[in-house]
DNA sequence: GCTTCGGATTAGTTTTTCTTATCCAAAAAT
DNA sequence: ATTTTTGGATAAGAAAAACTAATCCGAAGC
């Protein structure tokens, strides 16, 4: 069959199973569900107009025909592998490719970034902001900073640094005709959330520091809510209310008094952020290098 | 990189560009459009951050990186292909995939498939009913059956058979009031038209038939249209009016006096049913008896 | 006998790939 | 020197491919 009309992507499926004799356990390695595999082996199957394997429930045999093919198939993508190895050989030697919050993105790691390119000229840091974790095996990412408790399964995790979570708000509210003063005083404001981890309870949030603060609340307080950090920040900034910020992202607008914290009650948070990768990535020098400049600047920070 | 993230079609792109130096070329060779290649090469340079060819306004050179990787790339395709070929070998001996219209498939070929059948018992014919033509880079079609004047180009073309169009109808329309007894009756009736070709002034139709019968046509006559020969028939069938036939779709239809022929008229027409294949399918022995079975059918027809 | 597991399938969603239309600049033709 | 032709670039929208979620099934495991 002329390459043109090789079905590429089934045949990809069709190595994965056959590899491990498992549709779940292709569909893994392939970083997507069973149904897809079992689809694509399916439509391979109908195009080719030969079983590849035979299904005995739970699991999986090759046919002849698929046994044959095997080798080839493992030889062509080996082919494959090696010359866009060789495309990538000449460039990847500069290459970091971080995957971060937005949040964490504009107010911490990029503004720092100059501090790299001087360390290194020639470096390129290829910023991913997304909220979601990263999958290392689907993912062309190098590593990863997350705020989290630092439980990432099956990859290198360090700490990179540990903040505080405080209240936040602009100077505005400290003043007028009910100045924000004490905690309890909180309760006459809009508080401002930000909804990132609102599925983890063990997340820093207005309830936890409410609570820690020693702080009733009744229902029904106004609320405001925002899916990024960096947003529920920028309310603050905006005098909407007052946020419960952690210090990377909130610094730069405390250091140019567009916050301020009216009051110094931080709490001890179970959050920190990490710095998150494959194993195998540390053997690369650019990546150590660039871990070793993260832990500098949270240092000195 | 790991094969689960190749970017497979777009491999196939930088494949075909790098071998034509043209993305022109590798577009014909793919069965896609340029822009489809031009659009893959820039996103496998941004995925892999290389750059694949130079562009000199209407040309392409290859880069150096590029230059490397072409040689296990094309070892990669072929090892690809290899694999492919052996698990259709065991297969493909006794399949042969004809492409046809839907009309000439339901009413000429497919009832005759039994004697093939049993000239072949181990066969299998894979009837690809449709009345697109067949752009056989594209498509896996062994060989195609096609009503029309044989101009195919760069393909090996033979006649099947030539065959008449004429007048039939639902034997009731020959009595009551209004009967149809000569060519001029026609205009006091409902004229059947299959416009399958209708964009081909020189593929049969009622007003070649009704100038070759030398009757003159008035505007506004009452008419049917339907985009298959099969359901022209159909509806002539149903009494709905008069359909210009095509013998080998109305043979049945006439055998069981569902259908008659209300006056000999038979015109002779340009068009007639071909073989179309390419050419070194001819190589295949399973094609090349089907191909005589066609040929005895249609003789015997 | 019940629970768990991995493959099968359908329906719907998302992503990828493609086509169409238009633009551009240089080569080729006049 | 001017006009025409050509092949690559790009954006917008359409089509196709690939995927996910949900559910089912039957046999293995408990």
């Amino acid at each position: 069959m002329k390459r043109s009309m090789l079905p590429l992507n089934a045949l990809r499926a069709f190595d994965a199973a056959a590899r491990h004799l498992s549709f779940k356990m292709a569909a893994e390695d392939l970083s997507v569900t069973p149904a897809a595999i079992s689809q694509q082996i399916r439509s391979l199957e109908e195009f080719l107009g030969v079983e590849l394997f035979r299904r005995t429930n739970r699991s999986l045999v090759l046919t002849e025909a698929a046994q044959l093919a095997l080798a080839p198939l493992k030889d062509g993508f080996e082919k494959m592998e090696e010359a866009v190895d060789i495309l990538t050989a000449s460039h990847s030697a500069n290459v970091v490719k971080v995957s971060v919050s937005p949040s964490f993105a504009s107010k911490w790691l990029v503004p720092r970034l100059a501090s790299y390119y001087e360390r290194r000229p020639d470096a390129i840091v290829k910023v991913n902001a997304t909220m979601a974790l990263t999958d290392f095996k689907a993912e062309d990412i190098d590593l990863g900073i997350r705020y989290g408790r630092g439980t990432y399964d099956g990859l290198h995790v360090e700490p990179l640094m540990r903040e505080t979570v405080f209240p936040v708000c602009s100077p505005a509210l400290l003043e007028g005709d009910d100045p924000l003063r004490t905690p309890e005083d909180l309760l006459e404001k809009t508080l401002i959330h930000d909804d990132s981890f609102s599925e983890d309870d063990s997340a820093p949030s207005w309830p936890m520091w409410l609570k820690a603060a020693g702080v009733l609340v009744p229902e029904g307080l106004p609320a405001l809510h925002f899916n990024t950090h960096a947003l529920a920040v920028e309310a603050a900034v905006a005098g909407r209310g007052v946020a419960l910020a952690r210090s990377s992202i909130a610094e730069e607008d405390l250091k140019a008094g567009r916050l301020v914290q009216p009051f110094g009650e931080a709490i001890p948070v179970d959050f920190a952020h990490y710095i998150v990768c494959p194993e195998d990535k540390l053997k690369a020098e650019r990546i150590q290098d660039f871990i070793d400049w993260l832990k500098d600047e949270a240092g000195a920070y």
